[in-house]
DNA sequence: TGTACATCAGTGAACGCGCGTTCACTGATGTAC
DNA sequence: TGTACATCAGTGAACGCGCGTTCACTGATGTAC
């Protein structure tokens, strides 16, 4: 039945809840995350604005899902860079770092305004982020240098939060317009050498 | 004549442009750079909402004006904080450099709303920011931990961009409540270690 | 010192607009019999 | 298989509001004579 309204084109929409939030990210996309209206992500969807109310209290909460969503698909990009990594060994574990770092940035420069709307103020992220896909893979790749023998436990200890302000800061300040992208690989080999890193 | 009307509350305000910006600052404050409005802003001055175009082009401009007007004041914050510092030789230089940061720091946390104007895409900030006294004193900070000899001039080499995004990110990150604040002290500490600082 | 005048900072009414949210409703849907 | 019915996803009109910007204007000011 949800199939079968998937298919046809028909009074019930099949799945409104996530056309809302994807077009709500299509439209944060292209004016940022302030200028985004209900009303016009309704429009976009091709509904009318009070039917968005049968799935979000009000416009802060589709805004905080929509954040949640990307807050989720940044990790995903992550992990599928991570994932393409052929090397192994010691010499994998570094290229994996690197790819997670990168894939950050990479994204937050192709995407300045979701980036700008997960971590501008915009909604409330979950403050259980430690269990984030982000975080998680974060901790992972630590790990992982730690028994590669590029790092030792000691160094290891707080690089999480190190790292994550040093790849978020130099994103945001990209992005801004106050540091020249060709300064990320030098924050980069910063927190490399902070981690003692071989 | 400027003076006179600072004296007597007069038809012509004085300073429309700076009072303008002030209370656009005060109204960010409370509630954040998106529900700014140049109408509210008028009222807050006491002044009709057509009296501004006087002074800026558009709302926008306006928005401008108070970027770079608070940019300003950070680095002010961050001269004050290094100024404070009565230790001398390398004791001195490492607390100058350690005020900065935690000037910044604590800006950031205790005025979160003006943060996100300055760094969130809100206005444009002139790209001669190498011009800044905010970027100047990084610099000088820089210079001073080399002079000093607490690090080298080759670990210098692209401390600017490393200790900037550090600072930064970690700000970001807590205002944002995606990390804890106890973690600054962590990052600064990952960072010294990044510039070989004894 | 007094007066006529040009300047221009600020007024206030008006414009058209899009916004978030509400509400009584409709009509497609799946289900019970 | 056919029909009556309850459900509930989505409608569309309406609400009151605040917004950015414009425009012809007013009246306080400083200056020239």
């Amino acid at each position: 039945m949800a199939q079968k309204a998937l298919l046809k084109s028909s009074y019930h929409h099949g799945d409104l809840e996530t056309a809302l939030v994807k077009a709500a990210i299509s439209l944060v996309r292209k004016y940022g995350a302030d200028h985004l209206s209900l009303r016009a992500v309704s429009a976009e969807v091709g509904v009318s604005p009070s039917a968005a109310y049968h799935y979000f209290q009000d416009k802060d909460s589709l805004v905080s899902a929509v954040g949640e969503f990307l807050f989720d698909q940044l990790g995903e990009k992550q992990e599928l860079a991570i994932s393409k990594v052929r090397s192994t060994g010691a010499k994998g574990a570094r290229e994996r770092f690197e790819a997670m770092g990168d894939a950050y940035f990479k994204w937050a420069l192709s995407e300045p305004n979701l980036y700008r709307l997960i971590f501008g103020g915009f909604c409330e992220l979950p403050d259980s982020h430690n269990d984030s896909k982000a975080w998680q893979l974060l901790e992972k790749g630590l790990d992982d240098l730690v028994q590669a023998g590029l790092i030792t436990s000691a160094n290891r200890v707080g690089g999480e939060v190190l790292v994550w302000s040093a790849v978020h800061g130099a994103s945001s300040l990209v992005i801004e317009g106050l540091m020249p992208k060709e300064s990320f690989p030098i924050v980069i080999k910063g927190v490399q050498r902070s981690l003692g890193m071989k």
